[in-house]
DNA sequence: GCCCCTAGTGTAAACGTTTACACTCGACCG
DNA sequence: CGGTCGAGTGTAAACGTTTACACTAGGGGC
């Protein structure tokens, strides 16, 4: 069956167009006995509105985009519960994008931003491979746009966010492993261009000057939030001359990794070295031991994400209000951390 | 700015609007020189064409859908690879939808597929809840679709698919159990509403009854593809009267949980109960013990329904040609299997 | 000098909706 | 009975593109 617009509808039901548009969008509009004839008409045809021209005519989407690094990220699973379940709330559907660990080229970024197929966008990538673009795009169409878990350099201006305070997250994290004993802690971060990973890393720094405690020379590391990546910084951190008695990975996947590779060195967690993770992603607790961490309010992140985003899109002007919303993080102990022997 | 349309490059460069619409599409058809003005003003406006209006006009969107049960599955992480790779060759855009583990109605995943915002569609997701709506969206609109890794009952009709063959994949790794000495081998499978999970089980069943093995009472059991329902179903198994020696778990999810199920019983694995596990997500390997499990070529999967995909948004006729493409799946032997004792 | 061709450009229709406005027809009010 | 009103419907414009077709000007062949 060939695609069947309004018209074939409207001539079928014997009605002009205008009134099987106003059946779909405005039934009260539209006496019964019309409306009836209208219905039947459109079973019989198996209409369906060609929701391109709508959402061209009308100029709006009711869609919002979600942005992300990879998919496959167990830590977006219930963030995106959140967003999903705020956007049913408010009548949205929403398609998400993966920017291949944010490999696309910041024209592709760009090009997304801009192209008008949304209402809106979360961006739960890391945003700083393409602040500007981001920006750019904001301001020429004032896309309404906020960021969820990340934050953007305050120097571009700034956007809404929601996010933990992950300096002091990261900072109570290393606490904990200096209040169970440990002096010599080191750190697996990510990629420097990542102003998460720096936060956490910052947070790691201000705490252990706070409590006195040096940080070796190469004891923070760079990881790449990866599995891999951090297989291949714990290799390095063992093989130092000055080897830690704790590591703090900047997310649970890297936490994984190391507690991984600390065993394939024939050493023990948390015997040997003890373990700190961050995001409690839901294998964090089925681990072998299971992870201490940091815990998001993920789905709340989400959640708040998308209603912020909502608020976004229903203000005609830009709203000036681009503070960040600040939720609660939360320590969750379990076994990878001991003191020290 | 205010959002700018084609006019207003059009005015400021002097030209007509087919100029400005040519200068962008097929730019070897205007004047070096009036691209030139063209150019400038577009610079000038900051114009960006709407796409919605483009695609609108041309009918096509360039775009494609990828659908999957569950942003966050690992499993996805490098079928999206491939998927990405194939349509970036072909000149595509991906978008992502979740199904929320399939959560979502009927109703909602028919306007999904018929709302012709894309040019076609990848499923990954299990297509069993939905399947008429997915054939009748198809042949009303004959929308291009393909499924990945799953596959459609046969009896509805058939859809072009690339999979591996799920009942010999399941079926080699339960004779590996066997062969490894296991004569009480019990299975955690997914929902029975999964045809993928229904082969699986039947591969299972399949290779114990030519082994002439029993499969006892209580040994096939529910899990739901997720690390929870998987150590539910652990605590059914190790509870139950006869306790097998070892478990297959239909994914790799399912045989973490599994695992921490195994250990927190205070048993060992494989010491006490051997467990295998299916799709070698890359968790499998840094498990404590690292998990034997079946392979599947993920991004070759993803590439080759994507290119499927575009066979079938070029032809102008649907194409008889439904015949899943098979590929290979691999056994990989790591340590989560071992005698009996 | 005439004709034809080509390159470059403009005009206008078309895509499928939504919606402002105009119109008709009864009902109701004074 | 004239006027007003409201409900229901139709007409047509508009959204931002693409593109078939028409037009112009200049060059080349005869």
């Amino acid at each position: 069956m060939a695609d069947v617009s309004i018209k074939e509808v409207a001539k079928l039901a014997g009605v002009s167009i205008a009134t099987v548009s106003r059946c779909i969008n405005n039934p009260e509009k539209v006496r019964e006995q019309t409306r009836g004839r209208v219905n039947a008409a459109i079973l019989e045809t198996g209409y369906s509105p060609n929701t391109l021209a709508q959402s061209f005519r009308r100029g709006r989407t009711n869609r919002v985009m979600v942005v992300l690094p990879t998919i496959g990220d167990p830590f977006f699973t219930s963030v995106m519960h959140g967003i999903q379940r705020a956007a049913k709330a408010k009548g949205y559907s929403v398609i998400i994008v993966d920017t291949q660990l944010n490999t696309m080229t910041a024209d592709e970024v760009g090009a997304m931003l801009v192209s008008k197929q949304t209402d809106g966008i979360i961006l739960l990538a890391s945003t700083s491979p393409f602040g500007t673009e981001i920006l750019s795009a904001r301001s020429r169409r004032r896309l309404p746009i906020v960021i969820g878990c990340e934050t953007i350099a305050p120097e571009l201006g700034g956007l809404p966010s929601v996010h933990i305070d992950n300096v002091a997250a990261a900072k109570e994290a290393t606490n904990y492993l200096i209040g169970r004993g440990h002096a010599r802690v080191a750190m697996i971060c990510g990629q420097k261009s990542s102003l998460l990973t720096r936060d956490r890393e910052l947070g790691f720094r201000e705490a252990m000057k706070e409590a006195g405690l040096p940080i070796e020379d190469g004891w923070v590391v760079e990881g790449d939030m990866s599995l891999a990546g951090a297989i291949r910084a714990t290799r390095t951190l063992l093989n130092g001359v000055n080897r830690p008695t704790a590591i703090f990975c900047a997310n649970d996947e890297m936490a994984i990794g190391c507690v991984h590779g600390i065993k394939a060195a024939g050493l023990t967690v948390p015997g040997d070295i003890s373990v700190m993770g961050f995001d409690d992603i839901r294998y964090a607790e089925v681990m072998d031991p299971p992870l201490t961490t940091i815990a998001q309010p993920t789905e709340e992140i989400g959640e708040r994400a998308m209603f912020r985003l909502c608020r976004e899109i229903e203000e005609r002007e830009p709203l000036s209000d681009a503070r960040p919303e600040i939720v609660p993080h939360k320590l969750i102990v379990r076994r990878s951390v001991a003191a020290p022997r």
